[in-house]
DNA sequence: CGCGACGTTGATTTGCCTCAACGATTGTGG
DNA sequence: CCACAATCGTTGAGGCAAATCAACGTCGCG
């Protein structure tokens, strides 16, 4: 249940064995059904959760009543809206899952205790919020200095998984294009590969 | 010269006096011309840098050449390239001036002494980037939920200041629009106003 | 003075949206 | 287990917001 975890911050910093089961004693272990909030605008983020199993949305509501996308997480990430959870202030953002989503979730109170007594936790969520401000540097950038097809093709890189597990106008919200234009993006990269790459045909 | 940056502080945190001048030490005064860089592409940031006084611009370069400005920083902000600086590898941004300006620069070992010594400054550089966070997921929802005009007015309400300070281009860059719409915008916005608030007028 | 940076304006084009209609698939209650 | 609705993706026609290209006026500055 914790392995994935562990591995996580593995990847950030060094941890006894201790310290390892003293974090994870904070952490609540759930099973929540699809299509199900985790947070609604107005509320304030009671937890920060960790993605053992499924696959999330964090999203604005427009003035029209869209969903606007502001990111998918899924297995081993953080998910949480961090403003309102750290200040506990209202929260702007919905947060719901698109499947059957296991988490481990982390309340403020924990979260305060486990970094009073493991300060090397500190690193591990200094570097969460560091990635996501990368994330989000890029997709300012890619909103503003590249086509449709172009913030198509890096979400296909950076994320080639996805788009087997979420419905497509979902994509189109996070690129900023309605389904319709993708829906006809995916039609001529089509044709194009097709015409590019005939090898790929099994025949 | 350290007036400002206590108080930007004590907005985030309680400090002693010894805490205080400690971490001013850490600190390094410079004054920078206009148009000069303080990080190219390529370059590892080897500073956090608190502005005194003075403007800058912090921005990527597109495929074509043109710059995408991700922020712009005036007095009593951080700038930094945090990535690049926290992790010390090379950057992708510039960061350049665009006024003479006056920072107080913090290297990375001086900042992990501060942090060393006076645990709550945590809480103040964790606030500044949540603060860079917000405003990041602000400006993506804007790119993809608002028009051209409302978010020219969204920037004109949060920074009513700066269209005063900085090239009307950058802002443009800034919108993510061209520099011929953006007159447009203006000049349709200053027919609208005129008939709205004739009082205005002068005569 | 002359040059470069900046803003404006007009004409034209285009990337993407909107609206509407239509299958295909999934899910759900009777 | 079927029927019906809801959700989802596709396609076409038409329209609009914003880009592009080109020309020009102004200002600050070496």
């Amino acid at each position: 249940m914790f392995s994935s975890i562990r591995a996580y911050i593995q990847t950030c910093t060094q941890l006894s064995e201790d310290e390892f089961l003293f974090f994870e004693r904070r952490l609540k272990h759930k099973k929540i059904p699809k299509k199900t909030f985790l947070l609604q605008q107005g509320e304030v983020c009671n937890f920060e959760g960790f993605i053992i199993k499924g696959c999330i949305k964090t999203y604005f509501i427009d003035n029209n009543g869209f969903e606007v996308i502001l990111t998918f997480a899924t297995e081993n990430w953080w998910v949480s809206d961090m403003m309102s959870f750290s200040e506990q202030k209202p929260s702007k953002m919905f947060i719901g899952t698109l499947e059957d989503t296991e988490l481990l979730l982390l309340t403020l109170p924990e979260k305060e205790a486990a970094l009073q007594k493991i300060p090397a936790l500190e690193r591990m969520f200094r570097l969460m919020l560091q990635r996501h401000v990368a994330s989000y540097q890029e997709r300012i950038f890619a909103g503003i200095a590249l086509s449709a097809e172009q913030r198509y093709d890096l979400f296909l890189q950076k994320y080639p998984h996805l788009p087997l597990r979420i419905p497509q106008h979902l994509i189109a919200s996070y690129l900023g294009i309605s389904p319709e234009f993708l829906s006809r993006l995916r039609k001529r990269k089509l044709y194009k590969n097709t015409l590019s790459s005939p090898k790929s045909s099994i025949s």
